[in-house]
DNA sequence: TGCGATTATATCGCGCACGATTTAGTTATT
DNA sequence: AATAACTAAATCGTGCGCGATATAATCGCA
């Protein structure tokens, strides 16, 4: 465990995540999204109507984070705020006809990013069964 | 290609991502560190008086992030810029005593991390592989 | 019923990260 | 020597991401 790889892990996932996001970028800009943006509405698209906590949970981002970009989303026409009606600390976020309309695209862009990662589909699963695996590890 | 798991790998890396940061920052926080910084340290560890534009590309950020971060580990003491003598476009990156101190730290965290990710050494190699795999094709 | 604790979301300030642009120094061509 | 092309780094404006804090609603328990 002392080995030098393992000491540069937090490089390599840091890395990684940033060349995943310039990936992207280009691609979102054209539908005017930003790369977490975007990780949100595919929240949205599986199951509609989340609370913005539900969605904080599964991004495991805070409410500080998540407020301004539902917020800006909304500005943008893709999203509506609601607060529960029994319980009026909840804000439900709901897809307009526009925000479901870009799931169109979707197939696309996962298609573009795929592509550009140059691994095999077993190696895919591989990576996302690691990285599951370690983030479930470290959230406890 | 289209199974619904590829098209998360975003969402992995982007979650994984932050876990790491956010398992660092109190153990930085400690050593008036932010993450990107410690990042940068252990890249002047491994090889002192780089200049910026070679700490950009190991890092892949852009000297727009690279300068102010560096100039800030400058005003706390732990490194110092001076410009080359033969190219007075590029600026080194000096260690301090202070700077150098810090890797006694190193083993610590390190040590803290690998325990946290849960993951067995023939893991963390694969996870490595993987993800300088996937960075290299994306940066082409 | 009342009131302290908890929960959900929002606000604020700071640092990272980017692309676009600028400044300044170097190199190449004529 | 003039100038055009290039390169390194700095500057500027926007959006994420956090912790600390605030506000408001709900819950627990006597």
């Amino acid at each position: 465990m002392s080995d030098p790889l393992n000491e540069m892990i937090c490089f390599d996932v840091y890395a990684a995540n940033l060349a995943v996001g310039r990936l992207y970028k280009p691609l979102l800009d054209e539908l005017g999204l930003t790369y977490p943006q975007y990780l949100a509405l595919m929240i949205l698209w599986e199951k509609d109507g989340r609370t913005v906590g539900e969605i904080s949970g599964i991004l495991g981002l805070e409410s500080s984070t998540l407020t301004p970009l539902i917020k800006r989303m909304e500005a943008t026409g893709l999203v509506i705020r609601r607060r529960d009606d029994k319980d009026e600390r909840r804000v439900h976020v709901f897809l307009t006809d526009a925000g479901r309309q870009i799931e169109t695209e979707r197939q696309r862009l996962t298609q573009c990013v795929a592509d550009a990662t140059g691994l095999s589909f077993d190696e895919f699963v591989q990576l996302q069964g690691l990285l599951r695996k370690m983030r479930k590890a470290i959230q406890k």
